[in-house]
DNA sequence: CCACAATCATTTCAAATGAAATGATTGTCA
DNA sequence: TGACAATCATTTCATTTGAAATGATTGTGG
C-alpha cells in the first residue's frame, strides 16, 4: 500500500537502458570512421552489409538492417556518387536493383571492418568471458518475444 | 591466412545488435502509448523522468536522459501546452527552469508507467531468471568503457 | 489474354533533429 | 566593482527522417 510499485525506475528499465547503450555504442563507433572517411551511419550499414553477400537489392538490405527503404536508397545514392557501390538492373526482375561493392568500396569496407572489430574488441575486453555470447543470446530472445507480441496483435484485428 | 578474420559478421556485432534491440524495444513500447495517449518518445522520456524527482531543470533531464537540450526544450513545450508539465523560473538561479508535473501530468505519467512496466514484464518473462540484472550490469560496464575511451582521446588532444 | 492487385525503388513533403547562434543570467578574478 | 568568461534555455537553420505518393514492373484470377 505504499505506492512504490507504480513508479517506474528509469535507470533499470530495459528499453531505456537499451536505447542509451545503443546510442553510446553508435557514437563511439562513429567516432572511429565518420570524420576520417566521411561516412554516415546509414552508409556504414549499407557498406558492411554488402560485405556479407554480393548482388543484393535495396529490399534485401532494409529488411535485415533495420532501416526503411528511403534511408537505404539515399545511402546507396551517396555511395554510388562516390564510386563505392555499383547499381545494375536485375534482368530477371527489372523492378530490382543489383547492388555490389566496387573495388574501391571493397577496400573501404575492409578498412571500416577492421576499425569496427578493433572497437568491439576494446569494449568487450573488459567484460567477463562469455559475456558477448550471453548478450547476443538474450538479444535474440527479446527480439523474438517482441515479434510474437506484434504478430499476436495483428491477429486480433 | 585465409582472410576470414577481416570480414565483420554483422549479426554478431554488438553495436549493430544493440541498435536493433533498442529500436525493437522502442517501437514495441511506443505501440503501447503513442496512439492511445498522443505522446512521442521524447515526451515519454521527459514525463517519466519528472516522475523520478520533482523540481528539476532542462539540463537535469538532458544530461541524464540521452537527448540534447533542444529536444528536451521542445518536448517540454508540447507537454506544457497540454497542461501536463509546469514551468517556473528558479528564483535562486534565474537561468534555470523549474519543471514539474501538473496533477494531470502525474496521472498520465502513472498510467504510462503501468503500461511500461507491464510491457517490460511480458518481455522479460521469457528470459532465464536473473537475466535482466545480468544485462543491466553488462550495460553499465560497456557504458563505462566507452566513457573512458572518449576521455582518453580528449586527454591526448 | 487482360484487367487488377502486388511489389520494388524512388521521390515528395511535412515533421523531427541537432549543431550553432542568441539572449539572459551568474560566476570569476583582477 | 567591473569586465569577461561560463552556463542555461531557447531559437534558428540546414539537414535528416519516414510516411505516403508515384512510376515502373511483375504476379494473378477470371
Amino acid at each position: 500500500m505504499d505506492g512504490s510499485a507504480d513508479l517506474l525506475q528509469l535507470d533499470s528499465f530495459l528499453p531505456y537502458r537499451a536505447a542509451r547503450l545503443a546510442t553510446a555504442l553508435s557514437r563511439g563507433l562513429a567516432a572511429q570512421y565518420e570524420a576520417r572517411y566521411q561516412i554516415s551511419v546509414p552508409e556504414w550499414r549499407v557498406l558492411v552489409h554488402l560485405t556479407q553477400e554480393s548482388e543484393i537489392s535495396v529490399r534485401d538490405i532494409f529488411t535485415r538492417v533495420d532501416m526503411d527503404r528511403a534511408r537505404v536508397t539515399r545511402a546507396v545514392q551517396r555511395l554510388g556518387g562516390r564510386g563505392l557501390v555499383s547499381k545494375l538492373v536485375n534482368e530477371s526482375d527489372r523492378r530490382l536493383v543489383r547492388l555490389a561493392l566496387t573495388p574501391a568500396g571493397r577496400d573501404l569496407a575492409a578498412e571500416l571492418s577492421r576499425h569496427a572489430m578493433a572497437f568491439e574488441a576494446r569494449i568487450t575486453a573488459t567484460l567477463p568471458a562469455g559475456s558477448v555470447a550471453t548478450l547476443l543470446g538474450l538479444f535474440d530472445s527479446i527480439e523474438r518475444t517482441i515479434d510474437d507480441e506484434s504478430v499476436t496483435k495483428l491477429d486480433a484485428s
